[in-house]
DNA sequence: GTTGAGCGTT
């Protein structure tokens, strides 16, 4: 199982570069180290054109043994399923094969040379499913990266509180791998992941006659190698979508694993969302473990809840994050702050159900974040420069505790 | 024997 692979930490770059250069560096990364084994080193890999359904340019995905990594395939097309291409002779579109394990695609009879693909996305039934909420509306696709990559272990700066808090929140956690196909063994589960990275721990949950749960959990080595795992949006393992998120509740040392924090994207937002600008950044005081991130357009929020399934990492920590609610005009309860938002799985249950208003004028998808519109909050009279200088206040009593 | 949102007898 584990096999020693190296250690990829010591990035010295960072600073310098564009969150999205750091997206395309952990992409270039993912696809290199593949090989789980003492990374096979592709001297000069081939490649093969893939046309980009969204309209730009193709792109060139590398190959690695003569065949096509799902994850690479995945890493550049989120929800791809495979790749097709025209038959010249007959028109027809031709499938690419894929391996039986679902990790490769293989190549055609007379090689990927001369050949433009194009890919196969899951139908937009299939794909609703990988959505974290209730918006049935994008069917855009985007290429996304990881969010996070955070993690710099470099070791400057002696032994202060805040870099050991660092240390301990850069540590790899159980990732939770839901929606494993029942019929999938230990050892292909664990294949998978190691084409990723190093594999320290997995395993699927099983009932007590053995049978699959559905479910299971990996570990990575590093960091680094589990935000490669988090950055692939479609998980393909045997033949099954499966989603890998961090956990909720409590990781192995009792810690929370997932802090409802906030999420400052600034220029990170583009990470996933080219055109997104956070237009506002809402923390409630006194702190509550949440705040709100407003972004430029209900696409951009919507696409990076989406991609990052609710889950991402920040500066090493885990927070989560969905879209928000409104506030209910009528709140029986007293203030919620539209806490929703992060709060699915169990909490949900354990609050009434909250729905936008059946208001078909609304764009069909919830909401941005926050909107200085609705009913709970309005906007600080003075502007300042800085969006993250902006805060909202609540409507009414001003004592109310925020 | 079926199933498909979820959260783990370490």
């Amino acid at each position: 199982m584990a096999d020693n692979s190296p250690r990829d930490e010591p990035k010295t770059e960072d600073d310098a570069k564009s969150p999205l250069d750091e997206v395309k560096d952990i992409r270039k990364e993912a696809e290199l180290t593949q090989t789980g084994s003492a990374v096979k080193q592709v001297a000069d890999p081939e490649f093969i054109t893939v046309q980009d359904p969204t309209g730009e340019e193709p792109i060139e995905l590398p190959t690695d043994d003569g065949s096509v990594l799902m994850t690479t395939l995945q890493a550049s097309f989120p929800g791809a399923t495979g790749l097709k291409y025209k038959n010249p002779k007959t028109g027809a579109n031709r499938a690419v094969q894929v391996d039986p394990s679902g990790l490769r695609l293989l190549a055609p009879a007379d090689g990927w040379e001369d050949k433009t693909f194009n890919v196969i996305i899951a139908s937009q039934s299939e794909r609703v499913r990988a959505l974290s909420s209730a918006d049935a509306t994008s069917a855009k696709r985007r290429k996304v990266g990881s969010s996070d990559d955070s993690d710099s272990d470099d070791g400057r700066d002696g032994r202060s509180g805040r870099k050991r808090a660092v240390e301990r929140d850069s540590q790899p956690v159980d990732l939770i791998v839901l929606g494993v196909d029942f019929k999938t063994g230990d050892e292909c589960f664990q294949k998978y992941f190691e084409e990723i990275g190093t594999v320290v721990f997995c395993e699927i949950k099983r009932k007590s006659d053995g049978s699959s749960k559905g479910f299971g959990f990996v570990r990575m080595a590093s960091v680094g190698e589990q935000n490669k795992v988090l950055a692939i949006p479609q998980h393909m393992i045997d033949g099954r979508r499966c989603d890998v998120k961090v956990p909720d509740g409590r990781d192995k040392q009792g810690r929370p694993s997932i802090s409802r924090i906030f999420v400052v994207f600034g220029d990170e937002a583009k990470v996933y969302v080219e055109t997104a600008v956070v237009t506002d950044v809402f923390i409630p005081k006194p702190f509550r473990g949440f705040a709100f991130v407003t972004l430029s357009s209900a696409e951009a929020a919507e696409s990076i809840v989406s991609y990052s399934k609710g889950s991402l990492t920040v500066n090493g920590l885990s927070v989560g994050l969905s879209i928000a609610q409104p506030r209910e005009e009528n709140q029986p309860f007293g203030p919620d702050y539209g806490l929703p938002a992060g709060y699915r799985n169990r909490r949900d249950r354990e609050r009434p159900e909250r729905r936008i208003n059946q208001n078909e004028s609304h764009s069909p998808l919830p909401m941005p974040f926050v909107r200085q519109d609705f009913g709970g909050y309005r906007q600080q009279p003075q502007q300042q420069n800085s969006p993250l200088d902006r805060r909202y206040w609540p409507t009414g009593d001003s004592n109310r505790q925020w």
